[in-house]
DNA sequence: GGGCAGACTGACTGTACGTTCAATTGACTG
DNA sequence: CAGTCAATTGAACGTACAGTCAGTCTGCCC
């Protein structure tokens, strides 16, 4: 019977991916603090002891399981729809723009994680209404010196607040990248990194 | 007496200064997750009651206002050490920098903001590194994407997996951007524009 | 010294939530 | 139909914490 696959396997593979559903459903919903076993229950209808039945192991595995899932699905997605055969630039443009595509159809579920708010603010609160303020106000000073860089004619004239929020994304992704230990490179070539994609990213073409 | 301080007014500030320093330095010890009034207290060196004659609102208000004294001081650094009278590109190339040797120098605090794990994951745990797994895969694919056009010599000769990395957090960095409702652009030209500013990056210099 | 005011304390309370397990259900068997 | 057993249930338990408040300490004034 090696190989083969017992009905009891395939209802328990049905109830599992249920659970993890649920569980999606929910973070989608509460963030993930608001994510707690009673309401992953309600939300596949079963009772609360059932979901230890088949998450022996408890709440942050479940958790981590839904999101590994959802993950590794967004992935596999990315790589099916890349087509090797393809001129390299139009290759990598393609790589973007899918991932776009995949990213807005699971919106839902990558909400809580993209955002991912460990502070568990609401955007539309007092906290997270004086939080945008202050990060907005960082992004009107680099907008403003993109702005005159822009007037000064020394770089192209992009739209200076969406090169102010990449570039905010690029210097805070590139820590990440080390505090996740994914590098070992000295920080000022991280920096120098950065800048130079930035920098030509945004600047003048050199010649028509 | 107006516009004068008060004895008690100075104790007030002090002890309100003092609370949150020990409430980022639990944060960075202990993650947000981690961050209880108890704690915060114990490194205090007060006890748990006094914080609620400070903080009469609460855990929240405690720690949303720890994260927000930290991040407008960093804000604060930035603007401060810019310099208008550099030429444009120069100033834009100082203020990333600056950035990083800011950044730097704010590590504990930032730690928990920029890997906001709402996840409770710590790095060195099987899930943890299950995560990196997956996410060093999807890093691989756009990585060798990258690679196969840098031998065809269609982009300049960067370093693949950096740019690889920067790619995937502009694109979910101008997602983020979406949710938080700082665009009201169509998604569509998000992802045009994010091709463009990265293709630009790592194009082959069209001539010398 | 005696009495007052206000800062400070920490044991206690209430609650939310993860986890357990005795009881129940229901499908299958002989 | 009685018996068996695995799946399921949800009340109950334990714990971690936010928040409270009666009591203590300290400095100040009369």
């Amino acid at each position: 019977m090696a190989g083969t696959v017992t009905k009891e396997e395939v209802i328990k593979e049905f109830r599992v991916r249920e659970i993890l559903e649920a569980a999606r459903s929910v973070m989608a919903r509460h963030g993930m603090q608001g994510t707690t076993i009673d309401r992953v229950a309600e939300e596949a209808k079963i009772a609360k002891g059932t979901i230890y039945l088949y998450f022996p192991k408890g709440k942050d595995d479940l958790v981590h399981s839904a999101v590994l899932e959802g993950l590794r699905e967004l992935v596999a997605e990315t790589i099916r729809s890349d087509d090797p055969a393809k001129a390299p630039v139009e290759r990598i443009r393609n790589l973007i723009l899918n991932q776009y595509r995949i990213q807005a159809s699971n919106q839902d579920f990558l909400k809580t994680l993209i955002i991912g708010n460990s502070l568990d603010i609401e955007l539309e609160s007092e906290a997270g209404r004086e939080f945008m303020r202050v990060y907005t106000g960082f992004l009107d000073f680099t907008t403003s010196v993109l702005q005159s860089a822009i007037d000064a004619r020394a770089i192209r004239p992009i739209e200076a607040r969406f090169a102010a929020f990449m570039l905010s994304e690029m210097i805070t992704g590139s820590l990440r990248r080390r505090l996740w230990m994914l590098t070992s490179s000295p920080l000022e070539s991280d920096a120098e990194a950065v800048a130079e994609l930035f920098l030509r990213g945004i600047q003048a073409v050199p010649c028509a």
